[in-house]
DNA sequence: CAAGTATTTATACGCTTGCATAATTATAGC
DNA sequence: GCTATAATTATGCAAGCGTATAAATACTTG
């Protein structure tokens, strides 16, 4: 049995070779976060295997280890491009929002309950990472961080809504409040996640923010057109 | 090299076999749903190893096949198995609740958000399994029919509530004041699971209550102590 | 108490996984 | 253009996975 390793010549093995680019670092990095939240999107977060993902990436394995130390720094990193996605796209709702505050709020409320934040997807990204949460302490700090960022965000929108109403806005009242309109966007946005297809077009974005209005007393929608 | 396999004498390897006890059926799969639980939980769906799982049963890997075929079923039915322990451990709290429909619907939402439904260990089962649902349409039927029947009885208590409180109770507004309320459940029942330890005790289920009777429209109190 | 059967163990196979390492090649700087 | 180096490929390994199957054993039934 001669063994073919070292035997074979080696010019005649590299004719197959695959050829490369050599791409910036952020590119690259980029590129495999990417392939992994396809992997994941569409056969969860078991479907994301070293393999797959590099396949995706139209790239060896081995250089999966190159940019990231170990495979759970991949998808840790991939569960913050998530979440920071989805964060910039609620903001940037903001940005072409009206100046009233109570519209700002209408909008970011919107934004989040309508694609393309609310989208099965996400929820499998989401829901895959979360069930590693509990035993991954770093992931753990990610999330948190991530959640109590977004509850902050929220809150200034409230106190500022609350304020332009006329409404008492003391940290006592808006933490409460923020925590149930969070609440309110969350389980409506997971609703719509879940099961999306049994919903009318919009209905879940005025049902929350029907929902707000009650909860904080006011109307999110400028009667009368002011400027 | 010797084949041990071969040669061995019978006798002496059956000499350390393991002893054991035939359990009922419906025993042994109780305790294989529960090992698996106990596996989600302590290091989430990836630690749920058929050997792992077997070690917690006290039984060898093999015995999982004969009771089910293949370990996709066994995670099916610990996920039917939380699920529905859930849904019985909020409906036990109507059963020892107060007879005014408002009181009821109050009960049912504060055990929907205290232990032990509100427990991060809930959280990681379910999630993890709901990353699967994206890729398993019978687990996604599956899940389905558990969250419609959650929101159904949901339902029901809305429009008791709101009949009892002289409000109308129309199919059109308890269908939409039913997924306003549920999110509320559900976004709270998320947080607390994720971060319980930054909120005080009962400060979630107060907040929910609240909250829901904003929505509703009426108070969840029974004044006055009546009967 | 003997025989039969349902339950349980034991063993092993084939596959996939994450990870390590050495060989190769594209690119940049002198 | 040559050379050094960083980026990429190729190869392989050890461990763990789900699953298959045959042997052993506890229980049931007569």
């Amino acid at each position: 049995m001669p063994d073919k390793t070292c035997l074979a010549p080696m010019k005649i093995q590299s004719a197959t070779r695959k050829s490369f680019r050599r791409e910036g670092e952020d590119k690259r990095r980029e590129d495999l976060i990417a392939a992994t939240l396809e992997c994941v999107a569409e056969r969860g977060l078991a479907g994301a295997t070293v393999r797959e993902i590099a396949l995706r990436a139209d790239v060896t394995p081995g250089l999966i280890r190159y940019y990231f130390p170990a495979k759970d720094d991949l998808i840790g990193a991939a569960y913050r491009a998530v979440m920071s996605r989805m964060t910039v796209q609620a903001s940037d709702a903001l940005k072409n929002a009206d100046s009233d505050p109570r519209a700002r709020l209408s909008a970011f409320v919107t934004a989040n309950l309508g694609a393309p934040i609310m989208d099965p997807h996400n929820l499998s990204l989401w829901a895959g990472f979360i069930g590693l949460v509990h035993a991954d302490p770093a992931m753990a700090a990610a999330h948190r961080d991530g959640y109590l960022g977004f509850r902050d965000e929220l809150e200034a929108l409230i106190r500022d809504a609350l304020l332009a109403a006329d409404k008492p806005a003391d940290t006592s009242v808006t933490r409460r409040h923020a925590i149930a309109v969070n609440a309110i966007i969350d389980g409506l946005w997971l609703e719509g996640c879940l099961a999306g297809d049994i919903f009318a077009d919009g209905e879940l974005a005025e049902t929350g923010i029907a929902a707000i209005e009650a909860v904080l007393g006011i109307s999110l929608s400028i009667k009368g057109g002011a400027k």
